[in-house]
DNA sequence: GCCCAGGAGCCCG
DNA sequence: CGGGCTCATGGG
């Protein structure tokens, strides 16, 4: 039995049980995804698969070349479907491109053919550039002793790593304990009536690390959940009627069910219901 | 053809 | 400080 989201008054409860529901209905996650875990690296009937998980397997990245992929996968995936950001790195690594060494001395040019499907290539390969540049002074091993706070400054100067990013390469790089706040994030807490969805980035965040635990497992959970409930369900155009907040969301597009019996003509399947 | 996808920089009021 | 524009491929 779930928990809804909506008998709680509080945001902090709502957060709080929100991460329950999410977890007891698609269990972990096993994020970041990474390559060496994904069968279409192997397998090349599985293209469009993406297998890179890895659940309950909390040591990952376990080396400096997956933090490093990580880094360059959340760059590759900056409003860009996770498909064309994972082909972008699959065709980096195919190439033995997928090292700093590699790409240090890559042109950006030729970079940005071979990020091609992530579309936006030719900002991403400046990015990627710009990050290389910055892990060459600032190595992986040093930024690991940085207090969190510092660590997410440096990050930030880094042109093309913004808010979003620069949390992903701490939480899902480096393992430290910070609340990566997306579009999708927004979206699900604005509908179900927890946030209001023009908050800042920084007042979200804020919210989540004064609800939660500051623990690394949960934060990488519960923004992985968020993304696998709005890919499916919250969608832009949601699909309410499959959603397990359908009950209880403020905000959901009612659409009445097929009754084996027939409906007068002037009754259509889809009725949406609009609050304003 | 249209809409959307695990954003960020820049410019402008 | 917030809103609008640009960047671009690939799938539904």
């Amino acid at each position: 039995m779930l928990i809804q989201v909506k008998l709680d008054k509080t945001t902090e409860n709502s957060i709080l049980f929100l991460y329950k529901d999410l977890l007891k209905h698609f269990k972990t996650q096993g994020w970041w995804p990474l390559l060496r875990f994904s069968e279409e690296k192997v397998n090349p009937t599985n293209r469009g698969k993406y297998t890179g998980y890895h659940p309950n397997n909390y040591d990952i990245p376990e080396n400096q070349d997956d933090a490093f992929e990580i880094m360059v996968g959340a760059i590759l995936t900056q409003n860009t479907s996770w498909v064309n950001a994972e082909k972008a790195l699959n065709n980096l690594h195919n190439n033995q491109m997928l090292s700093l060494e590699k790409l240090e001395v890559i042109s950006a040019e030729t970079l940005a053919e071979l990020i091609r499907s992530s579309g936006y290539y030719n900002q991403k390969a400046k990015k990627i550039k710009n990050l290389v540049s910055f892990l060459n002074k600032n190595p992986i091993s040093l930024l690991n002793q940085l207090a969190i706070k510092d660590l997410r400054e440096k990050l930030l100067a880094i042109k093309g790593v913004g808010p979003e990013t620069a949390d992903s390469i701490i939480l899902y790089a480096l393992k430290q304990p910070i609340f990566v706040v997306d579009a999708y994030t927004k979206r699900l807490l604005g509908r179900l009536g927890v946030i209001k969805q023009t908050e800042s980035y920084d007042h979200v965040q804020t919210l989540f690390h004064q609800t939660l635990p500051q623990e690394t497992a949960l934060f990488n959970e519960y923004h992985a959940l968020i993304v696998q409930q709005c890919v499916h369900f919250c969608t832009a155009k949601p699909k309410c009627e499959k959603c397990l907040f359908r009950d209880s969301c403020p905000k959901k597009i009612l659409i009445k069910p097929k009754k084996k019996r027939v409906l007068k003509k002037s009754a259509k399947n889809e009725t949406i219901h609009k609050k304003k």
